[in-house]
DNA sequence: TTTAAATATTCCTTGACACGAATATTCCCA
DNA sequence: TGGGAATATTCGTGTCAAGGAATATTTAAA
């Protein structure tokens, strides 16, 4: 049984501005690297480097085009992400926050 | 119009082993300093700085109960992980991305 | 009031990484 | 075949963050 256990390699990847903007504009749709960084302001060469970034961390892959390369997201980490992310559901619903704080300070007023 | 921007910090804070450790630690409940150091075989000032950075980034917040801490997870974080990650659905359900990839490549071959 | 427990903070060192600049590689086409 | 376009790679540099060790702070208890 697996807990759900988030791959710190892609949450690294995305945990730069760069290459967070890079996955936003990949959403709408694949792109070429001279493309991505004249969308972005970024110079060809760093594009390239945080491309390969998020190939190596599967984020992404590319579809070789003769002289060009069309990258695009994988489907994988986002539905790592998604899967992990539930994993905390009972954090996100916090309508029951208040009666297990109330609860949980009940039990160490009687533990001396 | 906000098209689901992530927050980096949040990112960066959770892209880290120990901090994701501490993370799915307080999945299943709040635990003080020490609590977390002892199951996490970290020493005390480490998992002081590491809950810093979390508490910093919203991740985490404390409970200050005498001498010690009491650290729990917030939601909001996740929450918006989560709405973050709902904006690549059309990613994750990959069941037309072959067609896609089709379409996309005819449209190629006839641009040059 | 002194002592010990729990936690936070500071200082130092080291390693990772992002950027810029330059260069290498691959491919198409005239 | 040579040249230009698109992309990748290398190298040097500066910055930042994590760990270790030591110390400061706060609180309860004797």
């Amino acid at each position: 049984m697996h807990k759900s256990v988030m791959d710190i390699t892609t949450l690294s990847a995305l945990a730069e501005p760069n290459r967070m903007n890079i996955v936003q504009l990949l959403r709408d749709g694949p792109l070429t690297v001279g493309e991505i960084a004249d969308r972005l302001g970024l110079r060809q060469p760093q594009a390239s480097k945080h491309l390969k970034v998020l190939s190596d961390s599967g984020i992404v892959e590319v579809r070789v085009d003769a002289n060009r390369r069309i990258y695009k997201l994988r489907s994988e980490p986002f539905q790592a992400m998604d899967y992990w992310v539930q994993s905390f559901r009972h954090i996100m619903e916090d309508r029951f926050d208040n009666l297990d704080n109330y609860l949980r300070e009940l039990q160490n007023k009687e533990k001396p």
